[in-house]
DNA sequence: AGTGGCGACTGGTACGTACCACTTGAGTGG
DNA sequence: CCACTCAAGTGGTACGTACCAGTCGCCACT
């Protein structure tokens, strides 16, 4: 029941321990150990192995079959929405990304922050505030956490850029893959100034959680003027 | 194990008593029973208990507090990115979706519908208009223009319900795919009062154009209130 | 050779128990 | 009157057991 070192509930434990495995030895389809064989191998019950397997499934890390097995789930074709970065959002528009620091520093996960990139609570993440324009103009107000244990020394690069250009140049961890909320807002009166637009604007905002090799390695939201932003999508059935 | 009455498992049951429970009875921000009470009430173990308010929780719908009690989540409906109906979408969060019909006709299509659809302009189309509504609150609303040479004696149908089942059980015109356009927008006078909102709250637009068998069939655009609906997607690389 | 059934797996549901971690509010001491 | 303590209640984690429900391959029977 105790756990010495800020490790978390077992069944998070195993969660991340199956999700490295499959990140990292494992290909889509192939099936992973049966429930009681993971049972007897890391020496816990089988209902926290389940609870390890639905968190997975959930986060579509697994897949299940009844009667047959759990399996690696095949990585995700239908999506169409890109996986794209500010800068490369914008380029694709044909404007200028620029991007203006407004803080960066080494702070201690929060619940939520740490819920989303799989982290202990209190793991060092950096949190990055930024401000995104297009042509000169304020286009999305920024802040994004990253998990310094799977990204050292994060905060000392060049971060007014593309961040992730510098997964994957820097750090070959390329997104992949990633889940996205969205909703809209009201520009709150500090956001307004900020984003040059009147109080009570509305806003899109995106809650992104972006994953390489089926790792959490960024979590961001951002709140975009609505007035020069819009979306589009294919959707499939289903 | 056996369930006569009620369909599937119990914990189903359980989370589909309490989801109606919470939508008819319940406002936001009430606590409701209990683990423990719930458990004595409905006869089941904790576990499965815990199974329907994890499900009813990670779906939005409640909110739990640890040390202190599970509330009825003031979450709005999250819905995730598939080609559903209103109907479907609605129906899957534990909600009543219902439908009041503010106008149909008959008309040629405009240069804008005809380009969406396929079809020259001034071709004949029906054209729906239409406020949804979730638990009788008002969610959306809706114009929709629909190809009639496709859809032959589209008009006189039921038109309140789902049209896209409709569609699949009366024209065997299964929509299997759709471009959607994506922003926000300030809920202007007229539409404000529609949705019971006031003036210039923020309004998430989609513009919808679904597919059945590679042709266009339908042609959509609505104002969903913000403070009621979000999205959920994945992303996928490129 | 075809096939039907059975058995041995898989995950799914459901029960019970125990204890931990957090919140809240009533009660107590200053 | 305030500050603090602490007991009671909440959800969270973890164990164990039992049986149900699909899947699939082996094998005996036809």
């Amino acid at each position: 029941m105790e756990q010495p070192a800020g490790e978390g509930p077992k069944y998070r434990q195993l969660q991340r321990r199956l999700a490295e495995l499959v990140a990292t030895e494992l290909a889509a389809g192939d099936r992973i150990p049966s429930e009681r064989e993971l049972t007897a191998r890391f020496s816990v019950s089988r209902a926290t192995v389940r609870q390890a397997l639905g968190a997975l499934a959930r986060e579509g890390v697994l897949e299940r079959r009844h009667g047959s097995g759990t399996f690696v789930a095949e990585r995700r074709v239908t999506s169409r929405l890109h996986l794209a970065s500010f800068s490369e959002d914008m380029a694709r528009r044909g404007l200028t990304p620029t991007t203006r620091l407004l803080a960066t520093e080494r702070t201690g996960a929060s619940d939520e922050v740490a819920a989303a990139l799989a982290l202990s609570p209190g793991a060092p993440v950096a949190r990055l505030e930024r401000l995104r324009c297009a042509d000169d103009r304020p286009m999305a107000y920024e802040v994004g956490h990253y998990p310094l244990a799977r990204l050292p020394g994060f905060l000392e690069h060049e971060l007014t850029g593309s961040v992730y250009e510098l997964l994957r140049e820097g750090y070959r961890r390329p997104p992949d893959g990633g889940q996205q909320l969205l909703w809209a807002e009201a520009a709150s009166g500090a956001l307004a100034r900020l984003l040059e637009v009147a109080a009570g604007a509305p806003l899109l905002v995106f809650e992104r959680t972006s994953l390489s090799r089926r790792e959490p390695i960024e979590h961001t939201v951002s709140w975009y003027r609505a007035d020069r932003y819009r979306v589009s999508m294919e959707l499939g059935p289903n």
